[in-house]
DNA sequence: CTGTTAGCGCTTTCAG
DNA sequence: CTGAAAGCGCTAACAG
């Protein structure tokens, strides 16, 4: 493996002017220049990246961490943050979790190790507070509404959304409303759950427990709530559904079952994915490419701790 | 930043003995083993991994190329190949092409920077001579069918299994058989025109371009198919599809187009994903889980170049 | 069982 | 415009 000094050797000039015609460094001569990139082209010189990055003390690494890299949501997550990561030229570290606390925390000992430069959280499964304590060794950015002085997050105000959403659905006549979502324990679940229930408070509805399905994640979930719904005598007539995997997975069940969509049963699902124009679903649409553009860029900026709102838009279609 | 040095001074010891505990090596007394631990847990030591990769010259980092992220064949492929590299306390550089050669090039590149120890390319864009180059630089792994002496893989026999489910279709007594695929040019791709051919050749059957449809990767393109299917006088009264995705697309769309499946239009993919369960889509699984896993295999071993092939499984549903 | 020491390859003052 | 030299933090002969 040739190095700098064998180039500085073969060109006649120093490491350091190496150094810099390696670095587009201004102040060298022409002549100097194109001896060492001669010398460079002669023997194949490629510069060891982990020695700069010692020297330097970053890696252009940036780590990203989701719980699984198959779910669609995840996956667009991870194609918009790659994308920006792409155009800057840094390279991504994927984390899978699976959601075990302990790959979570190895991610945050990566960081602490200088091993990637900054986190990207895109589900946190760890304590508020063990991933506050990490945010001294870089930067943390979160998917989720921390207005904190710490980490940096790009969020959807899952309150907000799904209070529209649960008026939407009110203004269509739905007094029945249930919901859908994955883990019951994420902090955007427990916005959304709070929301759900100031919902039915405020126009005195009564709280249905069995009108909530939890730990639904993709399509095969969603026809299980489909034939869980066919046999309740007084179900729901309107379901907010936190993915449009889980809403697919419904809607087709639902037309083996019986059940008219959305006459006998009104969805209102996530994401705006392919699936969901295909099934024609009303959804909501979240901008992938633009949340994974913001999170990147705040995961680059060491100074600056940010807090950046993404707007999600109503795709009306026919479902509800 | 607390270093080595600093702690074989706190522990009064080398840095050598502290090197040794930190690595776990034998011979070292348990009075200074735990003095060390005691002067690391003081000053809460954390090593510096990339001196460790300039040390050793490695980095347990191993690229994946993948064209994108979001497509459920690749996230599983990543997911199966995530769950390998986490037990080994490997970790991934996710490398996104978006089938851009140059962005490939920089992946290889990486591998010749030793910022990768080695690359897992799961849908390659670049020559074979190209990347057959870079070979001499760290193992690189290939998703494809290439019994070649540089470099491993892990692979389905696209010939054979197309072959198979051809004659599958055949032998339920269907004469006119189209196929969706998704690059036209990719080494599998080949493959199957390939046994497509040899097929229609062997039971002398004619070859009609338009029962061939390209570039179909996710649902939408499926509901494309069938639409314009619907529209074709003399069509195909079955279809190899290569995605679950593109399938449900086209299943989808023959409803609505009053297409009916398997009596107009009998279906066969390819995957196995979730969504080919919930419409009872008769599909080819494919393993991957087991491919990751073998993947990454490959990735790790430096010396031998292997070349495993994995098999698809007939999962028979109700759309033949 | 322990310590000395010479790298790993590059960056970056600092002095000219 | 150029170069010497001091690191960056850790590993691994080698000598004891």
């Amino acid at each position: 493996m040739t190095n700098i000094k064998d180039i500085a050797k073969l060109a006649g000039v120093s490491v350091t002017t190496v150094s810099r015609v390696i670095n587009n460094h201004p102040y060298v001569s022409e002549e100097k220049v194109s001896a060492v990139k001669a010398a460079m082209k002669k023997s194949n010189y490629h510069r060891n990246i982990n020695a700069v990055h010692l020297s330097k003390g970053k890696t252009h690494l940036i780590g990203v961490v989701v719980p699984f890299s198959n779910h669609p949501y995840f996956g667009l997550l991870i194609e918009g943050i790659a994308n920006a990561a792409l155009e800057q030229n840094y390279k991504l570290a994927l984390i899978q979790t699976n959601y075990k606390e302990t790959k979570e925390i190895e991610a945050l000992k990566m960081l602490e190790d200088k091993q990637i430069d900054a986190l990207i959280i895109c589900s946190r499964i760890c304590a508020w507070d063990v991933i506050e304590s990490y945010s001294v060794y870089g930067p943390i950015v979160l998917c989720e509404d921390s207005r904190n002085d710490k980490i940096s997050s790009t969020f959807i105000d899952h309150y907000k959304t799904f209070t529209m959403a649960l008026h939407y659905l009110y203004e269509k006549g739905h007094q029945r409303i249930g919901y859908t979502i994955g883990r019951q324990t994420g902090a955007n679940s427990i916005q959304r759950d709070v929301a759900y229930k100031d919902f039915l408070t405020r126009f005195t509805l009564p709280y249905e427990p069995s009108y909530i399905f939890t730990d639904r994640y993709d399509v095969e979930d969603g026809v299980r709530v489909a034939e869980h719904l066919s046999n309740m005598k007084n179900r729901p007539t309107a379901l907010l559904v936190t993915s449009d995997q889980v809403a697919a997975g419904i809607l087709m069940s639902c037309r083996e079952n019986r059940l008219a969509v959305p006459h006998d049963l009104a969805i209102m699902s996530f994401d705006n994915q392919p699936i969901s124009k295909v099934m024609h679903l009303t959804t909501l649409e979240i901008p992938f490419v633009e949340v994974g553009k913001k999170l990147f860029q705040q995961a680059l900026n060491v100074q600056d701790v940010s807090h950046e709102e993404v707007q999600v838009r109503l795709i009306e279609r026919e479902t509800v």
